[in-house]
RNA sequence: GGGCGCGUAGCUCAGCGGGAGAGCACUCGCUUCACACGCGAGGGGUCGCAGGUUCAAUCCCUGCCGCGCCCACCA
């Protein structure tokens, strides 16, 4: 027998080990089913589960057991991310606890120690995904720095580099003064801040006493200006065009040049030039040949090309020198709040300075032509759809891609520098030095580029790299290319944009059929959840609290397409409430010795009540199939949820109680098998929203069946909803909810008898009352209404049974009057109303001729369901002015 | 500056050309033999504002107001 109450974090341990140790998550490469396939994003190796993740893992398994229940060969490809740079400050943090820097290590033992991290602590984020009851193949996890990724990896650095795809350049970066690497543009954010605009006065050359005014937001970097720049149109300054000024204290003169990047209405329409330290500067700079004067280090801080007093400075202290020093020359003119934005670095938090260094680039845009196109012709569709526009706009402007970083865990970029400085491009060393011999006709020492490659470029390949290529694996062929990526929006650039690139590029396919962008998990209200607004919500608390199947019902539930979702631990308790609900069913359903009956025909039940609820329930499923199929994750939840309690539970199982205490053995042995049949099918539809739940019941229920949930597949039954039995029955529930609403109206007390009154064309009414006999004494039990005649029921007060058989029950004593006159003339009003509406439209001369025959047929019969009922209401109030 | 999204019941959100919906919250009544994490019955909305298209607009179009996000080389 089921316990009381079900007991989650004893359920999910166990069933997860047995699923796990059983090979049920496992996909076969070998099987004649048709693939299906996810790859799952992998997450930092630093990582520890937060709500993002649980939301969409969740989502992701919900798509695998669905359709690995369907009969698919699912295969979710799990795995984690080297993380780079997140990963080398956390065990620098370690380091510096110890006293010690990485550069103390050395590179070899730094990344020694790196691995021995991942070793112990790199596991935490896949055992949180167990907990969540996530069924990826574990025994196909692969991590980005393993063998066979790292060997990809090098072969796609390799073959770019071969295409001239991959080349080398000195350019401006991103560079982080605090991490001392270059960083991509997308690990750049910018802030909003109030920062100030200085006027300076730079002193023309030659013409003492006059001046051409500057304005920068960046004083400090003027050190290395080498030109000023003006408006070829700007009338104020044609004169200067060609001349030269003195820059202050660098004490050069720089030239004053026409450039169209100056803007007359900006600042004072005249813009300093400093080349190496902003990317319009510098293309400012290439189309006037001006000299490029590096004047920071690697740390930010004044270098040996500036004046001697300012050598050494950091450069916001510089900053403030140079501001005293102009104003003290007299040469400030004036300041001015300036609203901009600055570029700070994702990761280390602090101002990223443009900076001119050697760096290694991935020529994104040819890439980017095919993967746009794509997307465009549809071979790669987003869900939501709108998401394709924010593809587009990134893709049509997309940068080069800086993909060397100057830190040390990551894939060390697999070139070679010769004595000579010529590079050589190869998988391995031995490569690299067959192609110096070839080149210096003579063995000559090697040194390897110490930079190691943007983490994105890795995770760019993981569609096929985790599949095993390379090497010609049959895995390649056939999970390739993917059914859906299930990702957040905010890597959609990072990620998803690289992997289409990347993909087409070296498989010649898209690597997923579609890519279906959920929200970010926001707070109640709204906000970002974050560590400094003290507003996280631990999804293992909640699965701890509340269960693991309630968490990933409300995420689930909550995941409406293109909406932020907004997490409130009342929707977990609401879904916890709903599991508890289904194992109080499935109690009751045993206690009533519902047990499965093996070779059970659907199609053979003769009771209406089985009939109709075997319809609801194949269409639940059909309906929840089609839902999932659109990515329509909260629909798919809201049908189980409805279905489950609101019919099941509410209207079938109360139905199913008179009939197994009943007299007829037949109609109970039928009702009990079709009620197990149901809760079956129930469990089955619910799995994937709620695994562990459905597995214990399914094991619980039949004990003695084999095979677990989760291996069971989902059978297509060709029934199909019972139009007749569903009309049966919606006559009933209506005939039920309008003597508990008048029951409740009139304030009827416990146990008073209510009298029943029905009406309905006799014929069918009477047949009718023979066939819901057993309905009707259900009813009579569960609303304490006394039926006096088994044929004679049922139907709100002061309602009159029509036709020959008439039995007509007092009211009065039992209800008050007044109060049921002045309640069915309230009624009655409404359906004027709505009738009146109606009227309006079907006299409408546009409406009859414009609109389609079917809205027309519709509204007829509105008007004929409102008039009918208003009929009704009208009469039974007659009967009571009568009495 | 460019782009995207959102304003529907007190809250969180579905719906999206022809009858305003769900969950939670609220009110009332129930220790009914699966479940008080429950059962039953209710109250509550000029569907942001203003125009337009249409026989018909919460739904389509335009503008406005408010909110959120993304991108950008905004001296």
């Amino acid at each position: 027998m089921l316990d009381k109450t079900y007991r989650p974090a004893e359920v999910e341990a166990k069933h997860y080990r047995r699923w796990e140790e059983s090979g049920a998550f496992a996909a076969d490469v070998r099987s004649s089913a048709k693939p299906y396939t996810i790859m799952m994003p992998p997450p930092n190796v630093t990582g520890s589960l937060h709500m993002g993740h649980a939301l969409t893992f969740t989502l992701q398994d919900v798509l695998i057991r669905h359709h690995r229940m369907r009969g698919l060969d699912a295969l979710w490809q799990p795995g984690t991310d080297h993380a780079g740079i997140a990963t080398q400050m956390v065990v620098e943090r370690q380091l510096e606890a110890e006293g010690i820097t990485r550069h103390d290590l050395g590179r070899d033992d730094f990344i020694r120690r790196v691995w021995t991290w991942k070793e112990e602590s790199g596991g935490t984020i896949t055992r949180q995904l167990r907990r969540l009851g996530a069924s990826p193949d574990w025994g196909r996890e692969r991590f980005t720095m393993d063998e066979g990724l790292s060997r990809a990896v090098r072969k796609v650095f390799v073959d770019l580099h071969r295409q001239g795809l991959i080349y080398r350049d000195k350019r401006l970066v991103n560079w982080d003064p605090r991490l001392h690497t270059a960083i991509s543009d997308l690990e750049v954010e910018q802030r909003e801040v109030t920062g100030s605009l200085w006027y300076f006065r730079y002193p023309l050359e030659g013409e003492e006493g006059a001046f051409i005014t500057v304005a920068t937001t960046r004083p400090e970097t003027m050190l290395g200006d080498t030109a000023v720049a003006v408006h070829p149109d700007d009338e104020r300054y044609q004169h200067l065009i060609g001349r030269r000024c003195i820059l202050p204290i660098a004490e050069r003169p720089i030239p004053i040049v026409a450039d169209a990047y100056a803007d007359p209405e900006k600042g004072s329409g005249a813009v300093k030039i400093t080349p190496a330290h902003d990317f319009n500067d510098f293309e400012v700079g290439r189309r006037h040949g001006l000299a490029m004067i590096n004047v920071l280090d690697r740390d930010a801080r004044l270098n040996d090309a500036v004046p001697e007093a300012y050598r050494g400075l950091d450069r916001f202290v510089a900053r403030d020198r140079v501001v005293a020093e102009m104003e003290a020359r007299g040469l400030l003119e004036k300041i001015a709040d300036n609203p901009m934005t600055v570029p700070y670095g994702d990761r280390s938090g602090v101002v990223i300075e443009p900076w001119l260094t050697d760096q290694w680039f991935v020529d994104a845009r040819t890439l980017a032509g095919p993967a746009l196109k794509a997307v465009e012709e549809g071979r790669t569709v987003f869900v939501p759809r709108h998401w394709e526009n924010t593809y587009y706009e990134w893709m049509r402007n997309i940068q080069p891609w800086c993909i060397s970083r100057q830190i040390w865990w990551g894939h060390q970029v697999p070139a070679w520098y010769g004595p000579d400085g010529t590079i050589f491009v190869a998988e391995t060393e031995e490569e690299a030095m067959a192609a110096a011999l070839a080149h210096h006709k003579q063995p000559v020492e090697l040194v390897r580029d110490q930079d190691v490659l943007d983490t994105w470029f890795s995770s760019a390949l993981w569609p096929f790299s985790t599949l095993g290529w390379p090497e010609a694996v049959p895995e390649v062929a056939r999970y390739y290319p993917t059914d859906v990526l299930v990702t957040g929006f905010d890597i959609i650039f990072f990620w998803v944009a690289r992997m289409m690139m990347m993909g087409i590029h070296f498989m010649g396919e898209v690597p997923f059929r579609a890519i279906y962008i959920h929200a970010l998990v926001r707070d109640e209200r709204g906000q970002k959840m974050s560590k400094s607004k003290g507003n996280v919500i631990d999804p293992l608390g909640l699965i701890d609290t509340y269960g693991c199947d309630a968490v990933r019902f409300t995420l689930a539930a909550l995941a409406a397409p293109g909406r932020d979702i907004r997490m409130s631990e009342a929707r977990v308790q609401g879904y916890r409430n709903f599991s508890t609900k289904l194992w109080n069913a499935a109690r009751f359903c045993q206690m009533n010795e519902c047990a499965p009956v093996p070779g059970f025909a659907p199609d053979a039940v003769r009771e209406t009540v089985n009939r109709w609820i075997i319809g609801k329930v194949l269409d639940t499923g059909r309906r929840v199939a089609e839902a999932l199929a659109a990515y329509r994750f909260n629909d798919a939840a809201q049908i189980c949820h409805a279905f489950t309690w609101g019919t099941f539970c509410d209207w079938y199982l109360e139905f199913a109680k008179p009939i197994f205490g009943g007299a007829d053995a037949d109609a109970g042995a039928e009702t009990r098998a079709t009620t197990a049949w149901v809760l079956d099918r129930i469990l089955t539809i619910l799995h994937p929203f709620m695994p562990f739940i459905t597995e214990e019941l399914w094991e619980q229920l039949s004990p003695q069946r084999d095979g677990r949930l989760i291996e069971t597949a989902w059978p297509d039954f060709a029934i199909t909803a019972d139009p007749e039995a569903e009309a049966e029955m919606d006559w009933v529930v209506t005939l039920v909810s309008e003597v508990r609403s008048v029951r409740s109206e009139m304030n009827v007390p416990p146990g008073a008898r209510i009298p029943l009154l029905l009406k309905g064309a006799s014929a069918t009414t009477a047949a009718r009352l023979k066939t819901y006999r057993d309905l009707v004494v259900t009813l009579a039990r569960l609303e304490r209404a006394e039926v006096a005649d088994a044929d004679t029921v049922v139907k709100g007060a002061a309602q009159v049974v029509v036709g020959e058989a008439t039995v007509v029950l007092p009211l009065a004593g039992v209800i008050d009057l007044a109060q049921e006159k002045a309640r069915l003339t309230r009624e009655i009003q409404k359906l004027e109303g709505e009738i009146a509406k109606v009227d309006k439209k079907l006299g409408n001369e546009g409406f009859m001729a414009k609109a389609p025959p079917e809205v027309v047929e519709e509204q007829r019969d509105r008007r004929a369901d409102h008039a009918a009922a208003r009929d009704r209401l009208a009469q039974a109030l007659s009967r009571i002015a009568a009495e």
